[in-house]
Order: structure tokens, then C-alpha cells, then sequence
DNA sequence: ACAAAACGCTACGGCACCGTATCGTTGCGA
DNA sequence: TCGCAACGATACGGTGCCGTAGCGTTTTGT
């Protein structure tokens, strides 16, 4: 035994979906094939068709393992709140294993049903978190009553995820100050 | 002739291409093969690479063909501006053939520099003229002065790209409205 | 009307990949 | 220590795709 409570098969089928990760961010879903993975991990490929039936699955496995929950911080101040929040969202969603996959699990996803449940899951769960900071914001009176609770997560969540997406640049915690500040002074009661 | 100043070598050349673009919309770039174009276009395979050095080249040059600019509008109000703007940006992007393609186009890009320029280019001509409407407004004194205007476009963009990308809904004219006002709200002078 | 250019068709070599099968080897638990 | 389960190495059939080649047919321009 190596580690605490890890058989063998374990760390082999951990290692595989390590590797799968690794490609997939490095040349995307379709281009990353089972004889690569092999090699990359030193697992043999038969080894590895015993651990996952088809090449989707194993992808799916994957991403899903690169999925981390954001951590939902109670500062008191909903400016910190919220760019403590959405700073990690990004970094956790958009950098590391799990962003240099995520173009390409999207693209997948169009063709891909099981693929597009999961990626959807992933957002949603994001999306949960950021709600329920804004809301909490809401019952303490931060916020109005009558605020459009929806729209105001796709106004804090949109120009992060264009900036690393589209415009490809390294998303600032000052970026994401700046955008907190500028909803928040649309929307603050004096 | 069938059309206007247009040779046969042209509307082959053409069709080919429209082929290329809707079977990437379909499949995705890796995914869409030679064979397929030709068999879909009618198209004898030897024909295409009489036109296209290659695949790649062939891909780039079928996007390029579905760029289209969009309009800039000016009725004076600030507002209406802003709305028709960025709801025929969206519709132009993200809709229609180039829409079906975008976020495989986008996905490439990262392992094709060719891919990568030209996705490059699509998205800054569009923030340029985003950008042309919002400096227009503060020469007109509609806006401060001070305004942050590479900030107030990405927070315009991204919210719209947000729900069409990763959201995966339509971006209705009312959604663009809702932006635009609120980011209004936050920024013009009483 | 007649060459030249462009096209359609078919076939081919080569390659990369998927998923399976076989068999020898290693690790792991009882 | 012994036996089984998991692994490594290798090979294989099948498939899809790329890009080229040869040759007959149609279109174009003059």
C-alpha cells in the first residue's frame, strides 16, 4: 500500500483519468485517443478498456473528475462576497485541468448528450453558488426586494467568462472588482 | 451565365464552401470530412482540392466566408443604439451558419494560429464597433467622460455571450434591453 | 468550331484510430 | 506461500479519412 486507502486499481484508473485530462486540454476531445493516453500514462490499452467501456465514457469520467466545487464565502460584506466568489469560480472553472478542457467538453457537448449534461451540471452548480450569495445579500436588505436575482448572476458571470473565453485574456481580481462595483452601483439603495 | 459576373469555377468554389460551413455547424471541424463535403455538395472530391490546398485551409476559408459586419446604428438615442447593436451582433455571431460553428471555430483556434487570427479578428471587429457607438455617446456627453469603455463593452458583451454559449438560450431582445439598462443605470449622469 | 481549362468518377496508398483478443507477467490477499 | 485478479505487451481486423492520380466528359473562351 501506498496511500491511505487506495488499491492499485484505484491509483491505475486515477492515472488514466489524470493523463485523459492533461490531452484533452492539450488537443482537444476528439484529437486525444486511447493509444496516446496509453503511452502518456504507461497503462496499457487493454488496461485501460477494463476500466471504462468506450472512449466517451472515459472523457466523461474525466471532466468529471476535474470538477471542483467553489466554496461559498460568508464575509458579511457582499462586495467580498461576490469577488471572492466569482475570482474562484473563474479559477477553478477556466484555468488548471478543467480549462484547457472546457472549449473543446462545450464543442463536444453540442454533439454529445451525456457530455451536455455534465457541462450543463457544471454551470448550474456555479450558478447555484452565486445565487445563493446574492440572495443571501437580498434577505439582509444589501439588496432590493425586486431585484431580477437571475440577471444580475449573468452580468457578473458573462464579462468573466468573455474576457477568458472569447478575448482570451487572464481574468484580474481587479477585473472582477471592477465589474462587481459598477453592477453594485446600478443597483445599491442609498 | 446564370448569374451576374459569376463563373462557374466561382459558384463551385462557393457552394463548396456553404457545404464546408454547414457540415461544421453539424459535426464540427474534426469531424467533418472531405468525403463528406463532396458527396454533400455534389462536388467531386478531386474538385475541392483543386480549390483548397487542404483541409485546415479549406475550414478557414468557410468561416471566413461567413463573417458578415454588422451595422452601426445611429438614431440618436443612446439606448436604441446600443440595443439594435448588440441584438444584431448576437444574431450575426451566434445564430445562422457561423452561430452552428462558433464555438468548434473556437475550440480549433486554440491548437490553429490560421484558426486562432481569424476568430481573433471576428470578435475585435465586433468590439470595434460596439466600441464606435459607446465613444460616439460620451463625445456626445450622453456618457461621462471618465467611462472605462473597454470595461462598459465587455460588460455589454459577455452578459449576451454568456447566455448564448454556455447558458445555451436564446438571447432575446428583451434580455439585450435588460443589460443595456441596467448598465445604464449605473453609469449616466442626472 | 476547337483548344484549354475545369469538372466528375474511381481507385489507390498510407495512416491513425477503435475496440478485441491472446498470453506472459506482476501484485495482492488469504 | 499460493492462487487469483489485475496489469503489460503485442497483434489484429475493421474503418474512416487524407491527399494523389489517371482518365473520360463537360464547360468556357475565342
Amino acid at each position: 500500500m501506498q496511500d491511505v486507502a487506495t488499491s492499485r486499481s484505484e491509483r491505475v484508473r486515477d492515472l488514466v483519468l489524470q493523463t485523459t485530462a492533461d490531452l484533452v486540454a492539450e488537443v482537444g476531445v476528439e484529437r486525444a485517443s486511447i493509444d496516446e493516453i496509453a503511452s502518456r500514462s504507461g497503462v496499457a490499452k487493454s488496461t485501460i478498456y477494463r476500466h471504462f467501456a468506450t472512449k466517451p465514457d472515459l472523457v466523461v469520467e474525466a471532466a468529471h473528475a476535474c470538477m471542483s466545487l467553489p466554496v461559498v464565502s460568508d464575509t458579511g460584506s457582499l462586495r467580498n462576497d461576490l469577488i471572492q466568489c466569482f475570482s474562484g469560480m473563474t479559477k477553478a472553472s477556466y484555468e488548471g485541468r478543467l480549462g484547457g478542457m472546457m472549449l473543446s467538453l462545450m464543442d463536444a457537448a453540442q454533439r454529445d448528450p451525456e457530455l451536455a449534461g455534465l457541462v450543463r451540471a457544471m454551470h448550474e452548480q456555479k450558478r447555484l453558488v452565486a445565487t445563493t450569495v446574492v440572495k443571501r445579500a437580498v434577505e439582509r436588505g444589501d439588496l432590493p426586494a425586486e431585484l431580477d436575482i437571475d440577471l444580475f448572476v449573468t452580468m457578473l458571470s458573462g464579462p468573466l467568462v468573455y474576457t477568458k473565453l472569447v478575448r482570451r485574456e487572464r481574468v484580474t481580481e481587479e477585473l472582477v472588482a471592477a465589474v462587481v462595483d459598477r453592477l453594485l452601483g446600478s443597483v445599491t439603495v442609498p
